[in-house]
RNA sequence: GGUGGAGUCGCCUAGUGGCCGAGGGCGCACGCCUCGAAAGCGUGUGAAGAUGCAAGUCUUCCGUGGGUUCAAAUCCCACCUCCACCGCCA
C-alpha cells in the first residue's frame, strides 16, 4: 500500500504520480475516505478518554446512569469509526504503488519501451517449427495427454525435454547461489493475507486459484512465499540486503486470457519456476533493480537466446510496482519477442502490507523489496525454437551441459 | 481426527474485574566507579494511530475474532499456533 500520511502531505504530487497508471480518482476517493475516517476517530477516541477518567473506582449509582450512557455512546461512535476505516481500507487496498520517474509512459503493453537488445535471430533455410511441432516426434510436449488429465492448458513434459528443463531450472539455481541468493523452497498453498500482503488480492482475484475447503490460495509465483519469509519482522541494518532463490510449481487460472497463446506449452495453468527475491534498504532498491536484470541477462545469455529488454509502461505495471523489466526472447515461429523474464522494484508497497521493517539508528523503517524471474520454461521453448535443425533436431546450449542436459532434443 | 497443557512488551516471567499498557529478571543504551575493563550502582528502554511547528496530549494493542460488563490481560464463546500423549497415514 501507499502511505497515506505522506499522501495527505503532499496530495498533488500523489494525484500526479497516481494520475500517470490512470488511479487519479481512486486516490481522490481515498482522500475523502480517509477524511471522513479521521473526523469519527476523533470522536470515538475523545469519549473513550472520557470513559477512562471515569473508570478508576467504583462509581455511585447516580455516576453508574451517566457512565452507562456514556457508554451507550461509544458503542455508536466506534462503530462509526470501524465503518469509516473499512471504506478508507477497501480504498487503500486498490491504490497502486506511486510509479517509479524512469518507468515508461503509457497505459498498454505497447508503450513498453525497448531498452536494447542482444543476439541476432537466426536466419533459417527452412520453415521453422515451434517447440510443440519439435517434440511431437518423440512426444515430448503433450498437450493432449495433459487435456485428458486436467483440461485446456496442462502439458506434460517427458523424456529429454524433461531433462533439459530440470537442468535449466539447476543452472539458475547454481548460478543465482553463486550471486548470493539462499536457496528456498517454500510452500505453494498460502493464506489470504499473504496473496492481499503481496498485492495480488484484491487486485488479482480472478487469476488465483482457490481452495475453497480450506481457505488457501495456489500460488502464482514463488514471489508470495519469498515474501512472507519476513512478514510482520523486525530486521537489522546488517541483514540487508537479504536475497532469495525460490523453486516452484506455479498455478494461474489465466482469466481473461482465452484464446491467447493457446498452442503448447507457452501459456499454462501449471508451470515450474525459479525466481528471485531480495530485502533492501530503500535508498538500494533501484540499484539492486539493475542487478536483477543484469542476472537476468546474465543467463538469458549463456543461454544464447537473442533477447531486447522493455522498460514497461507504468499502466501496464502489476499494482506492488513501481517500476518493471522486462526480457524479451525471440521466438522464431511467432517472429517476435516475447516475454521470458520479468524483474520488480515494488519499493515499500508490499513491506507496508506485509509490515516488514528493520532498524536503523534505533528507527523502524520498511524495507524495500524486489522480485526476478530466474527461469521458466518459457525460456526453453525459445532454446527449442532457436537452435533448431533442418531434421528437427535441438542442439542443447553448452551451459546446460554440466546440469544434465543432453547435447540434443529432438529426432535422433 | 481425539484428549490434555500453553500463548503477556527483544528473551524469560508476574499478574483471576477498576490503583495494569502492565511489575520483576535477562538483554540493550547512557551515566557513575576504573588507568582500562569486568563486577557493582543509578537512569532509561515495545508498537501503531489521531492531533500539534514542536514539547506534549489522547486512543488502541496482553495469539486472533466475537461476547458479557459502567469497566476485561483477567470472565464466556469460537478459531489459530505451539507442546505432550493417543489414533491414522507417509
Amino acid at each position: 500500500m501507499i502511505d497515506l500520511k505522506a499522501a495527505r502531505q503532499d496530495p498533488d504530487g500523489y494525484r500526479a504520480a497516481l494520475a500517470r497508471r490512470g488511479a487519479a480518482a481512486d486516490f481522490d476517493r481515498l482522500l475523502a475516505a480517509d477524511a471522513s475516517w479521521r473526523e469519527h476517530t476523533e470522536k470515538a477516541e475523545s469519549l473513550r478518554a472520557e470513559q477512562k477518567r471515569a473508570s478508576k473506582g467504583k462509581p455511585g449509582p447516580e455516576e453508574l446512569a451517566r457512565l452507562k450512557e456514556l457508554s451507550a455512546r461509544i458503542e455508536i461512535a466506534t462503530a462509526d469509526q470501524a465503518q469509516a476505516a473499512m471504506l478508507r481500507d477497501q480504498v487503500l487496498a486498490v491504490i497502486p504503488n506511486l510509479p517509479d520517474p524512469t518507468a515508461a509512459d503509457g497505459m498498454d503493453e505497447e508503450d513498453a519501451q525497448v531498452l536494447h537488445t542482444w543476439g541476432e535471430p537466426p536466419v533459417f533455410g527452412f520453415a521453422p517449427r515451434d517447440h510443440l511441432e519439435l517434440s511431437s516426434a518423440r512426444g515430448w510436449i503433450d498437450m493432449a495427454r495433459g487435456a485428458r488429465l486436467s483440461g485446456s492448458r496442462f502439458a506434460y513434459r517427458f523424456g529429454d525435454v524433461a531433462v533439459t528443463e530440470f537442468a535449466l531450472y539447476q543452472f539458475v539455481l547454481s548460478k543465482l547461489r553463486g550471486k548470493g541468493f539462499m536457496l528456498v523452497l517454500p510452500p505453494i498453498l498460502v493464506g489470504e493475507q499473504a496473496m492481499y500482503g503481496t498485492g495480488f488480492l484484491p487486485t488479482e482475484e480472478s487469476n488465483l486459484y482457490r481452495l475453497e475447503k480450506d481457505d488457501l490460495y495456489l500460488t502464482g509465483t514463488s514471489e508470495v512465499a519469498l515474501a512472507g519469509i519476513h512478514a510482520g519482522e523486525r530486521l537489522e541494518e546488517a541483514d540487508l540486503p537479504a536475497r532469495y532463490v525460490g523453486f516452484t510449481t506455479n498455478f494461474r487460472r489465466e482469466a481473461g486470457a482465452a484464446g491467447k497463446d493457446t498452442r503448447g506449452m507457452f501459456r499454462v495453468h501449471q508451470f515450474d519456476k525459479a525466481e528471485m527475491f531480495v530485502y533492501c534498504l530503500p535508498e538500494q532498491s533501484p540499484e539492486i533493480h539493475e542487478q536483477v536484470l543484469s542476472y537476468e541477462e546474465e543467463i538469458v545469455q549463456e543461454l544464447g537466446l537473442p533477447y531486447r529488454v522493455m522498460n514497461i509502461a507504468v499502466g501496464d505495471l502489476g499494482a506492488p510496482a513501481a517500476k518493471k523489466y522486462d526480457i524479451e526472447a525471440w521466438f522464431p515461429v511467432q517472429e517476435r519477442y516475447r516475454e521470458v523474464t520479468s524483474c520488480s522494484n515494488t519499493t515499500d508497497y508490499q513491506a507496508r502490507r506485509l509490515n516488514i521493517k528493520f532498524r536503523r539508528e534505533g528507527k523502524l523503517e520498511f524495507v524495500h523489496t524486489l522480485n526476478g524471474t530466474g527461469a521458466t520454461a518459457r525460456a526453453l521453448l525459445s532454446i527449442m525454437e532457436n537452435f533448431q535443425d533442418e531434421g528437427g533436431k535441438v542442439a542443447v546450449p553448452k551451459a546446460l551441459r554440466p546440469f544434465g542436459a543432453p547435447e540434443f532434443i529432438g529426432k535422433l
